[in-house]
Formats: structure tokens, sequence, C-alpha cells
RNA sequence: UGCCCGGUAGCUCAGUGGCAGAGCAGGUGACUGUUAAUCACUUGGUCGCUGGUUCGAUCCCAGCCCGGGCAGCCA
């Protein structure tokens, strides 16, 4: 007999005479004659519940059946006879596979996401966790859905890069240098000529610039891959260690940038809505009650638009008075950022057209010449979950600009060949993934939406 | 990295310069088509670590470690 998954078994449509059941006792309640035990397999949020009548042969055995075992059973699915559930499973011969004694630290009462954080090995059988993780499963899935019914295609661009691209931020280092015993210039510098790639390596900060290469071939294109920052942050929204999506699409302005990332942040809504309805139900009942409210009032309208100019005018006619001071050419600081999404517009904002002396060298630069065309989509509760921009696709100006950064024409030579032949005009974005699902799930720390959370001082399991 | 808050039973927390507490979990028993069942009884402690003040420190002080929040950096 095969194995009948719990999602489907609490789906049926008829009684079966024969089931078998795979999964781990969430909970147990003895009566004199019989036993309810609740079985999770993760395959959904519910349980099923099994019952064990006292006259089964193995009915000594029922005392090891405690929360967190694993077990088999097999029985007939039937109606049940107890309110709140449909279908429960009359169990005829049941096994405990793998014991779990008192020491299980994921007992069945409350627990706080600190200490879940801390079993990272055993909180997926929690019901939170559980659900976070298939979110996050079906959301990776329908990015690919996005993209690829739209024709782009998916660049696996490199995790390991010698490029210190963008100068974003800081890297980690790939080195297979003996640290206490490296080999020395003649000046007494590391001669990282004698390292594994025969130069400086470190972990990817972005696919962007790679990507780009591929959209002036495919037209159309996306990553989706592991990222890495080696900054010391330490918030509830930064991981040293995340996933990102970035598209870059060939022939397309900032405005059809928008246009996309629009699109994209309420397809992957709507996604999780149709098809992790179960596991969003959760979140808004036990982790943010105003989740769903919130998803439909996004899906409902168009994202605010509002340029980097206007913006630092509303937050100065807000009558607000700030930590940070507004002041044109100045970054937007989070408590602008928050203002703007969660009280000035209370919806999600893309915020475009930055000083051009705050951006990277790559963003195409506007006719006003101070500006370039730089977009951020600011959600309310995370703030910043997209940037992107419009890339600079004349080779003069992108000349010009990297001379201002004090950035190396001859390290950037294969970055300035896309615009010495055949140069086009770009467009592209970064989406967060677990910023994103942070927004799905109303979940409010980025350690909780990632499986194996990499932070600054932590790299457990 | 800076500022702030916290660390007491397996978990969540209360508490006091003088015998270490509760709820939940665990154990035993009772009861029940139960739903994080219920009721009674019960096991369980390096009070984060090191040093200082004190007759006496879990409590006061200092340093350190760990966790969290906010800020900066950004996705």
């Amino acid at each position: 007999m095969s194995r009948t998954l719990i999602k489907d078994a609490l789906h049926a449509t008829a009684p079966m005479d024969a089931i078998l059941l795979q999964g781990w006792v969430r909970t147990r309640r003895d009566a004199k004659a019989f036993s309810f035990i609740e079985l999770n397999d993760g395959s959904c949020l519910k349980g099923i519940q099994v019952i064990a009548d006292a006259s089964l042969p193995d009915y000594a055995h029922i005392t090891k059946a405690n929360t967190g075992a694993s077990l088999e059973v097999r029985g007939k699915l039937v109606e049940s006879k107890g309110q709140g559930q449909k279908w429960e499973v009359v169990a005829e011969t049941f096994t405990v596979i793998g014991e779990a004694d008192a020491t299980y630290p994921l007992q069945k009462k409350g627990h706080t996401l600190e200490f879940l954080r801390e079993i990272a090995h055993l909180r997926p059988r929690s019901n939170l966790f559980g659900a976070v993780f298939r979110v996050r499963s079906r959301l990776a899935y329908a990015i690919h859905q996005f993209f690829q019914a739209k024709g782009f295609c998916y660049v696996h661009t490199p995790i390991i890069t010698a490029s210190d691209c963008e100068g974003a931020g800081e890297l980690f280092r790939v080195s297979t240098l003996d640290p206490l015993n490296p080999p020395k210039t003649e000046q007494g510098a590391i001669d990282y000529t004698k390292d594994f790639f025969g130069k400086q390596a470190y972990l990817t900060v972005s696919g962007q610039l790679e990507a780009e290469i591929f959209a002036t071939a495919l037209s159309n294109v996306y990553t989706f891959g592991p990222t890495f920052r080696a900054e010391n942050s330490n918030t509830s929204r930064h991981a040293s260690e995340f996933w990102m999506i970035e598209p870059e699409i060939a022939f397309c302005d900032l405005a059809g940038n928008m246009d996309l990332a629009e699109e994209f942040v309420k397809y992957l809504i709507r996604d999780a809505k149709e098809h992790c309805a179960g596991d969003l139900d959760f979140f808004s009942k036990f982790v943010d009650k105003d989740l769903l409210a919130r998803l439909d009032f996004v899906l409902e309208r168009p994202f605010q638009r509002c340029s980097y100019t206007e913006a630092i005018e509303i937050l100065g006619r807000s009558g607000k008075t700030w930590e940070h001071p507004v002041a044109w050419g100045d970054n937007l600081q989070s408590e602008h950022e928050r203002f703007l999404a969660e009280e000035h517009f209370k919806c999600p904002v893309t915020v475009y057209n930055y000083p051009r002396t705050l951006k990277p060298f790559y963003m195409r630069v506007n006719a006003d010449g101070k500006t370039v065309t730089a977009m951020d989509l600011l959600v309310p509760g995370i703030g910043e979950i997209i940037g992107g921009s419009q890339r600079e696709e004349r080779l003069d100006v992108l000349i010009e600009n990297m001379r201002a950064h004090h950035l190396s024409e001859k390290e950037y030579w294969w970055y300035t060949d896309l615009r010495r032949y055949g140069t086009v005009p770009h467009s592209g974005f970064g989406l967060g993934f677990e910023r994103m699902l942070m927004f799905v799930t109303g979940v409010a720390n980025i350690r909780d939406v990632i499986p194996f959370a990499r932070t600054p001082g932590t790299a457990e399991f």
C-alpha cells in the first residue's frame, strides 16, 4: 500500500477502506478505551486525527507515541464522529518508528521565535515554520512561472566573482591561501596571484552585471540565487546570505521597469493567496491579524509612484519632526521611508529618480544631469523590498560615471563592451526574496523566513 | 558598529540583600468522542560567566559572553 499524504486524506471525497499514513505525533489524548493521536506530515498545516482503540494488539506501545515521535498508521479513513474535523483515521495497526522522549524540545505549547531559532533543525516541525517554508517553496516556484510565462530566460550568474562590482558593501573573500602563512610579494603584501583563482575572489553581492550581459543577448532574463553581503548589519531585515531575484530587460526604460516590479509583486501575493490559503490563514490568526486585509488592499490598487524630489517635498511639509533632517541630496532614512509607505500613501510606493551622487555608477543619468533613474519599492512594515534602475547605455556617460566613482575602466572592460557593441536601453531590479516572504507571511524577522539564517556571528547548522 | 532592553526549572516568566516560585511540558492516578482536553498529586535549579562590595549576593557594582529591539549599510 502506498502512503497517503495527510493533505490528500483531509481533502478526501469518500471514505477509504485502507489507508497508510506516515508522520509525526503532534499530541495524544488518551481515553480509557482508546487514544486520539494528532498526526502531521508537513504536507499541510493541519494534522489528521487518528483513533487507536485499546483492543489493538500494539496498544501497549501507545505511550511511546509521544509528541514528536514518528509513526506509521494503517487503517480506515472514516467520517469523524467528533466535532472539529470531517475525516479521521481508525487505526488497525500503528508502529512507532522513532520515539521522542520528554527531552524533545518542541513540546505542545507555545514557543518564542527566539527559542525556535536556536533549534532550527526542529523548528520546521512547528506549525509556523512548516507554513513559512511551504510558502517559501511555493513562491520560489511562482517566481519561475511568472518569468517563464513572459518568455524570460533563467540565467545562472556566478556565485564566485573576481569583480568587486558596484562597490556595494563588504564582500566575503574566497581564498585557499593559508591564513597563517600566506605568500607575500616583495613589498610584503599578500600575493593573491598565488591564490586559487590567481587574483582576489569574493562571493557575489549581485548578479546584475552578468545578467546585463545576457539581457543584451537574450533580451529578457532573470536570475534567482544566493547573494552574500559581509555587512555587520544587525537588524530584523538583513541577512549575510539571502536569495535575490534580478530580472534584466533589454529595450526597457524606467517606467517599464517599475511596471514589471509592480506586476511581479502582485503576482506573487496572488499566487500565495491561491495556493497557500491555509498557511496564510494561520499567519493572519497567530502572526499578524491584519495580514489578509493588507494583502488584499495591496492587490486591489496601483502602487503609488513618486519621484525622490516629490518625496523630499512631502516629507518637508509633513509637519513631522525627523531624527534625520530632510534635505534634497541626502539619502532617505528609514523613518522617512516608513512615513511614506505607512502614513502618507498607506500603500507600497515606488520612489524614483534619486540624486546622482547617492547611487552607483551604472544607473542612467537623467536629462537634468542631477538625478539618475533609480527606483526603490517601499512596502509598509518592511521598507525597501526592491531596488533597481534603468542602466546607463551610453558609453561616454558610463565611462564618465566610472571615473567619478573611481572605478577602473580596465577592470570593467567587458561591461563597457556591452555599450561599445550594439548597446540598448535596458533596465532591471533586485527583489529580496526573504523580504518578500516577510511581506507575504507577516513574519517580522528575516531570520524566521530562511531555513538556516546566516547573520553576523551566527552560522549554526 | 552605535544606543537601548533582557539572561532564574526543558519552555514562558514572576520574585527577593537572609530556606528558589508559578504556568506549561514531563511522571503517577482519575475522568472524558477528545481537540494545546480536564482534575488531583508529583519530579525538576551552577538564578549566563568572572571578579568586587557585604556577616551573607540570584538580587548591588564592574567586566565579559549570549539573545532581542532600534539606527546605519541594503535586498
